[in-house]
DNA sequence: TATTATTGTCACACTTTGTTACAATAATAA
DNA sequence: TTATTATTGTAACAAAGTGTGACAATAATA
């Protein structure tokens, strides 16, 4: 694990990272009907944030992206969308970084480099919450799920970011769902409605549903599967795997 | 001004700018049908390359956007969208801006920080042609206009950069064409369509075109416009001012 | 005065979408 | 065993949206 947040010592420079530039990642998982995002708690604080990290010298931005995603669910292979860059200089507010590394024990120096302007590059990614596995980091005490539609006060801007990664996740759906991994390899369509009602956030009629998914043409029918339901058994779908 | 490549020193150290981070700007321009994008031309070098510019240390990057656009074409209140940011680690070669630098009389250190490795924060504008006032940079000696059916070689991954900001605006024509700035305060429907055939690069039906585009809701039908042509005068449009 | 180019609008077919309906079937209840 | 219930696959129809061509209107030019 090569991620400052992760490294034994957290040194006072920065020392092999880009300066002044921040990965965040709005991570969702979709579980019982309901949109997940991971959020890291840190030790003594309070505080709530997007899992985050930093570029390497010799690394590509969407490379340092998926080593963040992987670090916090274990999770590889998995569609990440880089959807803004947020660089108010009022989002510079060193007093949250100073609280977290003081309630763990750091001495903090006023020129820290953790302390100083940031510029986000902001990720957002879609997956299995089955298979992730959360993995705090070593400034905070947990990570884990949380409702999106009850969601906790977070850090810094954090709320705006979620908001803007959801309102990009909804327009793109339609184009980006054959990339996404929201579910399991193979899926009814009963589950993939129920998603996408989760992710827009209202109803959608079942026979148009079915049409309009079908005519995209990523899915594929395999044979039914009984799944225990009072009801008729649904044909399993995966999504095609030729592009 | 306060861009580096404006001001008459550029200093050895980039004091004053979040370090790393550069603004590359791909601006169209709409004239006789065809699409342009302003590029720079370095003295005796041969080497084109998009309007660029750095951040200050108390600005916003969205501002900074916008004040490289109106250092190169005099233009403000223009729609200006963030679409990528460009981080890979082999967009990096000092070896041009190294020419440029040289060309232009300057010593120049191993370690000057404009031969350092930046991630491109990139925005697209659409100007009116007519409006726009093109005006090089210090180290250039020319601005102009380019056609973009028939683009020269360009600097770096500037060619990417392009490229991917025409798909950009071809996605989001629709939905951002209120904002755009692409036409003169009033225009007939003919030119509202010729704007489109030119940026999709398709032809499209005339009386399809113009139900759809009213049916949008965002046009403003004034009184006719005598334009010389020997033919009915079309009505003149406008953009609905009201969101 | 006729011709030409473009415009505004309508008409019609065709496609897509919204909605309802109905038979099929797997588990459960009676 | 049989009825009931929940959900599924699909068909049917209406409503809305699109693609395409036709036609009259009109401003300049021949």
């Amino acid at each position: 694990m090569n991620s400052p947040l992760r490294s034994k010592k957290i040194d006072q420079t920065g020392t092999g990272y880009l300066p002044g530039l921040a990965i965040d990642c709005v991570i969702f998982g979709f579980h019982e009907q309901q949109l997940k995002i991971l959020l890291l708690e840190y030790q003594n604080t309070n505080l709530l944030a997007l899992p985050a990290g930093f570029i390497q010298e010799e690394e590509n931005i969407n490379d340092a992206a998926r080593r963040v995603l992987a670090e916090r669910t274990g999770l590889t292979d998995i569609y990440l969308d880089q959807f803004y860059v947020f660089g108010d200089q009022s989002r510079h507010d060193p007093a949250p970084m100073r609280a977290i590394m003081e309630a763990k024990g750091m001495a903090v120096d006023d020129n820290h480099w953790l302390l100083r302007r940031f510029v986000s590059v902001s990720y957002y990614a879609l997956v299995d919450f089955t298979r992730a596995v959360p993995n705090p980091d070593v400034l905070s005490d947990s990570c884990d799920w949380y409702d999106l539609a009850s969601l906790p006060t977070l850090m810094l801007d954090h709320q705006h970011i979620v908001q803007k990664a959801l309102e990009t996740l909804r327009t793109d759906l339609d184009r980006k769902l054959i990339g996404f991994n929201l579910l399991a390899e193979t899926f009814t369509m009963g589950e993939l409605q129920r998603l996408y009602e989760t992710i827009l956030g209202q109803e959608l009629h079942r026979s148009g549903f079915q049409r309009k998914m079908l005519s995209l043409g990523i899915l594929e029918r395999l044979e039914k599967q009984y799944n225990g339901g009072a009801h008729k058994a649904p044909y399993a779908y995966r999504f095609v795997s030729d592009k």
